[in-house]
DNA sequence: CGCCCCGTTGAGGAGAGTCAATGGCTGTGG
DNA sequence: CCACAGCCATTGACTCTCCTCAACGGGGCG
């Protein structure tokens, strides 16, 4: 996952690999609903999300919940431990997790040590920056139902860039009061609004995963435009990749 | 303005800033509404802010505008210049903005040469996502009044660090546009919601100026937790430090 | 079997948006 | 020096999206 996922920015070496796969690190498997990182605790690893979905998220005193954003196999995250910081905010298992944790000293010699993989990696913070920047003008200038959508789209893509699998049907593990606390919206009206887009034929939900029914007019509706990814490396480094990609207008190419 | 900046997190010895001073670099003025970085264009360079006031925007198609994040002097931004990407959003000067930009490879160098450079970059590159996310957390659960006081303190507050001047009166060279672009609001609301806020006796204006009057209740109000722009380690580090800390509660500690 | 979580739907309310008019300030040109 | 244009902040009246409160039903699980 985690290979596949770097690899749609640039390829790397196999000896590149090497250097990575011998770090020190541990594995640890999270059930659904536990923290792997709690706000306020200093943070001394960086993280590496081997399968699973998971969600970071700040509380208000009052009770009120946002969610900042989705972390999906492959994502690696809380780069920020190798500036020794303590955390602002949480970070929970919505599935069961995978995840491997590597000191951020070794990780940072790592770096050091290939340009390859420091670039990718650092490619992968960008884009997880480049995702937040993207969050804030779907809840700041969105409609309900265009965050929806847009937010479908990003999850839609980010998976298939993890899984490899280019199809319409997305896992789901998401509940409409998450969605309502990732979208600034509350639950009832999530509800309400994914009803109406049933209705219309952009979407179909069964248990657990959804399909997106219409991606084009899926896009058009959110205004997705999906260059915040950042993935256009893919085609320019490895043309004959074999995940199309979508265009700036949020279509498929193929 | 920018050594004080990143000595808020670290206390950098000379010869690392006699690095960093014979760095290349090219200066540049923008006038207020140029803009420094254009979405789609390719970021070769890492700009530092000397002086002024910058804002990172996205439009959609039809013409809303989001605005990201605000840079204030002192800033560093488009560190992801170093992943070689397009840029995914516009940057524009707010006023009369001096500008050093530094071409990325001798920007990697000088990182990869001084340790104690490379993470006070690090610590300024996580205050600013964190500052994303806190813009999320803002945007997302708050109500009007909320965000506009709790944007107000962070200004503030990021202000105090980049002048060192620790007063309740703040530059606010920003309009009511500005600010709505920022919180996902109206001018029309803005403008509502800060009249009330004069009227209670919260903030006082005068051209081009706003004065906190009580930042303690403002605090309060806003539910303004100053944690997330990771300002600790300043005390840690340097028990002398000139600047009052707010606690996490989002009080004067003085 | 019964509890609890989740999704759905209805009714009513509120916060924020829209449209529009007014007035102050600034810069500019006659 | 004054007239006027343009931008910005403000205020009023009205609208609408989204929220709140509440009830109900289905499915998983002990």
């Amino acid at each position: 996952m985690f290979k596949r996922r770097l690899a749609q920015y640039v390829q790397l070496e196999n000896d590149a690999w090497t250097v990575f796969d011998t770090l020190e690190r541990q594995d640890t498997v999270y059930e659904a609903g536990k923290d792997l990182i709690r706000a306020g605790e200093p943070a001394q690893q960086v993280f590496i999300l081997q399968s699973g979905w998971a969600l970071r998220y700040r509380l208000l005193e009052d009770g009120r919940r946002q969610i900042v954003n989705f972390m999906l196999p492959g994502d690696v995250f809380d780069l920020q431990a190798l500036a020794d910081l303590t955390a602002d905010h949480s970070v929970t298992a919505v599935t069961e997790c995978h995840v491997s944790a590597i000191p951020s000293e070794p990780f940072i010699d790592m770096l050091k040590h290939s340009g390859h993989l420091a670039s990718a990696f650092w490619w992968s913070a960008v884009q997880e920056e480049s995702i937040l920047r993207e969050q804030i003008v779907r809840i700041g200038r969105r409609s309900a139902r265009e965050r929806i959508g847009h937010l479908l789209l990003e999850l839609h893509r980010r998976y298939v860039g993890a899984t490899g699998e280019d199809i319409d049907r997305l896992t789901m593990p998401l509940t409409r009061a998450d969605i309502a606390d990732a979208l600034g919206l509350t639950p009832v009206h999530v509800s309400r609004t994914m009803s109406a887009m049933r209705r219309s034929g952009l979407i179909t939900e069964e248990k657990g995963a959804i399909t997106l029914e219409d991606r084009e007019r899926l896009a058009r509706l959110s205004l997705f435009d999906m260059d915040y990814l950042h993935l256009k490396k893919l085609n320019l480094l490895n043309p004959k990749a074999a995940n199309p990609i979508y265009t700036g207008r949020g279509v498929d190419a193929d």
